[in-house]
DNA sequence: GTGGTCTAGACCACT
DNA sequence: GTGGTCTAGACCACC
């Protein structure tokens, strides 16, 4: 897997970069974007990737191994968990976008913005992702 | 201004709450809802009402005022600056709006979902919003 | 609570420390000695005092908050989490015993030792505990 | 010897499998389970019927080796060492159990388990391992 | 090569 | 004062 086009974070964000990645790990098991079994960058090699300090992939590693999401093997590369053989349910998956999406309605309504606008904009947005370039 | 029901704070988040004090305003002020002149939630009050220290809120408040936006009076509530006299026009507010929905585009494409799915969820929120009930 | 004497690490082991310490702490728990709201030490406290690197503390007190065990209040000392509000049953409790017992057997066997010298021996370390001394 | 049953590791542990390995063949040798001139399994073998790699095998024979507990000879299987002809006395093996009793001695108190239940599953724990199942 | 643990120390957010 | 995040870098265990 290529390291540095899969995963990308912020570094500007509030969000810390450890928390990032585990976000993104979860979303791509979820979608089966990641399946079991497969391995994930090195933690030296996404680092590098990033520019940032091995410990903080290796943080991020850690705690979805506790979460049983990841599987360490001494001495080889982590790997997804076995138990997670399938994406879940698009029906599922969505309920995961919606504190996000309830997050920007409530930032529409403070900037007094009509519904319509909002969504001509993510519509936009969303098109312009799935072209390609971000 | 009743305090509790204006401003709304998240304190999972790894947002540090003064920060999200500051958005809201800033936002607010763009949408017109808090126009020039008008008088903000004392510190104390806003702090008892989102049960935050009230050193948090003077915080987001000094932030405000040294980027012009509020203005201090002695012994009086601080007020919205004057020369934030009328909205920001909603070609520009809905700038404002685009880093959310970039970020919200990022975890649709992560989680492997439809556009479509993505732009009917966020309409239903959008319409919840709007009827009163977050 | 004092730090000093309630946890106890042992450096020359191969358990990492940060370990040690989320074992103490469950076990802790589970038997009431530490109740729901109590105060855990300050990482800084506890690090002076197993004169340990305040990072390792923090590191077994982040897993043990993702665990649910314990709360994080911003500003403010970690403690033990609501909803373990009482001890478990001892009959929960002597569970979480069993695979220390079992590895300690399996020792037994294969140092050739007839139970009886075992269990005499585990009587009078437990005695010596209890009355005071370890 | 079957290399199977003879050895057994937990790789879920902190503690290295080469380790364990070390801490078994001492046990055996101490109890005369193994004693002087008897072959134990190659690395190759065990290092398959355990599910490691044959250096971890390897390495802890060397320390063994290195410890005078084995002796390595060209081309044929590694055995117990010469000077290791009788097993040590019942009185100096049980001493090799002290510190294993001593953490599980400090389990019970944290568990606030009263040293009879403690006792008791050990009993029942020993007796199972006994009669042929661990 | 893989990941893990720990130290030393800086800087941030919050009470 | 509280905890959190991150960097820099050493050393260990294992493949």
């Amino acid at each position: 897997m290529s390291a540095d086009t899969f995963f990308s974070i912020n570094t500007g964000s509030t969000e810390p970069i450890y928390r990032q990645l585990i976000e993104q790990v979860r979303r791509r098991v979820a979608s089966g974007q990641l399946s079991a079994g497969q391995e994930i960058p090195s933690v030296r090699e996404l680092a590098q990737a990033l520019a940032v300090h091995p410990m903080t992939i290796s943080k991020a590693y850690s705690m979805l191994e506790a979460e049983g999401l990841l599987e360490r093997r001494r001495g080889l590369a982590m790997r997804v968990a076995a138990r997670h053989e399938r994406a879940q349910p698009a029906a599922d998956r969505i309920e995961l976008l919606r504190p996000t999406l309830e997050h920007a309605a409530a930032e529409v309504q403070q900037l007094g913005l009509p519904s319509s606008k909002a969504l001509a904009l993510f519509k936009e947005i969303l098109a312009s992702h799935e072209s390609g370039e971000p």
